[in-house]
DNA sequence: GGTCTCATGTAAATAGTTACATGATTAT
DNA sequence: ATAATCATGTAACTATTTACATGAGACC
């Protein structure tokens, strides 16, 4: 249970077919990029470890052109731990949002500052609709073929229903902080020193 | 800029006075629990870093009773470093949501696996929403008090928003799981034996 | 007498990120 | 040629979690 949860992971995507650690690299930042990632330099340990355990097999496939690569494929074992795991109560660490904690010690430095920040969030939240969106046509087209395909449009359609409020949030968060900067006169972090010649010091 | 987070905090914090690492313990669970956490053995070996560093003073203060505690005040050094990482862009890492990760393999596993998943993220947004509302009532009532509250009033509206957006999609997904359960009629994880005897194995 | 809160720390392990290092193949 | 993609790995570092360890004072 206290195993990195990047094991499972790939024992996820090796129970569609035997893949490469590259493979599996792709498969994670195409399919699960917008809720899970792993770095490059995480995969190939995590698999030398699993394949101790027994929990896939690896094989070198020194295929047609030349190119080395190690195929792994998923055992029963390797099928038994993810299975409970996925049976297992979901278990999430405390979030951590290193916006909201910008934006809580606002006070401490320009209102523009946060401003800013919160402006770069709501471009990030634009973007991302946009291609959540896509993918969700995507998948929506393959719904028949396919009857994973309803699981996946479940966790694209979380991504746009949180982020579809995050954007609404964002929009709230600029008229509050423009407001709060025109109403703000003895504002502690001024912008021109003009406009606040009596300013008080903290 | 590749300094721990939990430097940030802290040094947040001691901006508005000086404090214990217990105070700071307790400041950062009352008040940015809902987004940011710091374990217990996490901050005293930062706090000492920190004064490495200059970041702050310590001073040991055997106060009235006898327990001891040191006493950590920020310096001008320390709030040049906290205000250098307010300003610069927020960089958060990708997400990573084991909710989803769990649902995106939900074909591995039975349907009231995953159903069962969603319906424990639905109470958990349940009981937030009624905590993130009582914590924003208090801040408004406090709002004239103190310039600070505004920028706390946002942070609360944030969990708000994007806990609503939760709680909608947590219901949505049920809605869909006990559909798809319903209609899947050669599932590969069956419920009981009897309705499934003639069931397909994977 | 017992439990809760205050109070500070260490040790050990794991996880995760970033950068480095190498080299073949394919498409332009 | 040269750039992009395929492909696998190591090294070093930093962060973070969990568990342990201790003890005093306050409250019931």
């Amino acid at each position: 249970m206290s195993e990195s949860r990047t094991v499972y992971v790939l024992l996820g995507f090796l129970t569609w077919r035997p893949m490469s650690g590259y493979d599996l690299k792709r498969s994670i930042a195409r399919s699960v990029g917008n809720f899970w990632s792993e770095g490059d330099g995480q995969i190939y340990p995590v698999l030398k470890r699993m394949a101790g355990k027994g929990w896939i097999a690896s094989r070198a496939d020194d295929g047609v052109g030349g190119r080395r690569r190690r195929i792994h494929e998923i055992t029963e074992a390797g099928r038994a731990v993810l299975q409970a795991w996925l049976r297992a109560p979901v278990d999430e660490p405390p979030p951590r949002i290193e916006l909201l904690l910008k934006l809580f010690f606002g006070d401490e430095v320009a209102p523009e500052v946060s401003l800013t920040h919160v402006e770069a969030a709501r471009a990030t939240a634009i973007y991302r609709l946009n291609h959540l969106q896509s993918i969700a046509e995507d998948l929506r087209e393959r719904r028949e073929d396919d009857p994973r395909a309803a699981f996946w449009i479940l966790t694209v359609d979380y991504g746009l229903v949180v982020t579809e409020a995050r954007l609404r949030w964002c929009e709230r968060a600029m008229d509050e902080l423009r407001r709060l900067h025109g109403t703000e006169q003895y504002s502690r972090h001024p912008v021109s020193s003009q406009e606040t010649a009596g300013e008080i010091k903290s």
